[in-house]
DNA sequence: TGAAAAGTTGAACGAAAACTCACATTCTCA
DNA sequence: TGAGAATGTGAGTTTTCGTTCAACTTTTCA
């Protein structure tokens, strides 16, 4: 039952409406699935059953499961690229206090909206060659270009690059820690405080 | 196939000794199958042949598959648990930098020996009830311990609880990233020393 | 408007995988 | 030393789940 379909066999591509919104009630539905049960639960009926769609849909336009999921990786990525984007943009020319305080409220709202789904889509997504999909990796280079123009107030050697390494990490760690591992006793207001306070000093060290 | 035994069966205890290389025999087999194929390649089946055991073996002393994750989990927290915990003696009384150093080797160590384990138990084992299995969450509190004695190089108010959040998160990604997520163009040597630094400075911060 | 194209349906298939059980072997200890 | 307890075996059963397909409905557009 695992060994899903080798063949890439082409499926429909949708072009009418309904089938577009087919197509995202079963990207929906897996992320429906994986806030309710764990990824345990997901299974290709059961994501028909919850998106409202018969199975045969499903099948329509993915040529297997693990396509499911790569698709959802894909818009996941396409969403946080685009959130943590503008929050870039935002912070042109401000501070690097600035800066780092709108990337952390990027990836603290990125972690609460599904605790789960980073984790689960690096796990069930074959790792494929091509482009880095991990966001540490994939925002190495945007967050060394973003440091550029602090690179004034950061240790005198700069290495920007090992400096974007450490942002890149922090954040990830940090949105998901603060997100959705906070302990008992720390408030998120202050979590988010420090951790942007201890990002800031590490850039400098 | 995925939906197991929901009956909690008792399961013969290992009381001789081969009964317990049995155990053990399966709990390795497990992490080699890792090793090799990835998680994809993991059934029961397969686990038993591995360890040079019958499958009648394994649902001897395991009610299912999930069992078995969750024992190799436990078996995993008390292995990490141990080597932190003698990094953390090994560097009784001497400095912060000492400290944060050895922790850091030790988080490298753990990933580099099987990049994938963690990932693997964390989809794989339910997030069970009762004490927290999470590193982050585990060393909370032996970590504040163990910043107690350098309060005063830390920051007036010292907070050590938002310390402690901080290193336990930083140290849990960065041995991760360190060890196995590394950037074209990055020597481990260079980015264990850059993480060491904004450790301590982001805990001076 | 009607026929072809696009979209939808869900029972059923088949293979993979979890799990059982009756029997064989090894160990323990009186 | 031998009987019962513990352990080990693996062919076979059962369950799960990914996937297909033939029939049906809706939309498009000439």
């Amino acid at each position: 039952m695992t060994k899903p379909a080798r063949s890439p066999k082409r499926r429909r591509q949708p072009t009418q409406e309904r089938a577009r919104e087919t197509v995202s009630a079963i990207l929906d539905a897996v992320i429906r699935l994986l806030r309710r049960g764990g990824s345990r639960s997901i299974t290709t009926n059961r994501i028909a059953e919850v998106a409202g769609v018969s199975i045969g849909s499903v099948y329509q336009y993915f040529p297997g499961k693990r396509a499911i999921f790569a698709a959802l990786h894909e818009r996941h990525i396409q969403q946080v690229d685009r959130l943590l984007q503008q929050k870039m943009s935002e912070s042109a020319g401000e501070s690097l206090e600035h800066l780092v305080a709108q990337l952390m409220d990027g990836m603290i709202e990125i972690h609460a909206a599904d605790p789960e789904l980073a984790a689960l889509l690096d796990s069930e997504v074959p790792h494929r060659a091509g482009p880095a999909t991990e966001f540490s990796v994939r925002w190495q280079e945007p967050l060394r270009h973003a440091l550029q123009p602090h690179a004034g107030r950061l240790g005198g050697a700069a290495r920007l690059d090992l400096r974007a390494f450490v942002l890149a990490n922090m954040l990830e760690a940090f949105g998901h820690a603060v997100a959705t591992r906070l302990p008992p006793g720390l408030s998120q207001r202050s979590a988010r405080a420090k951790t942007c306070r201890a990002i800031v000093a590490a850039l400098q060290s």
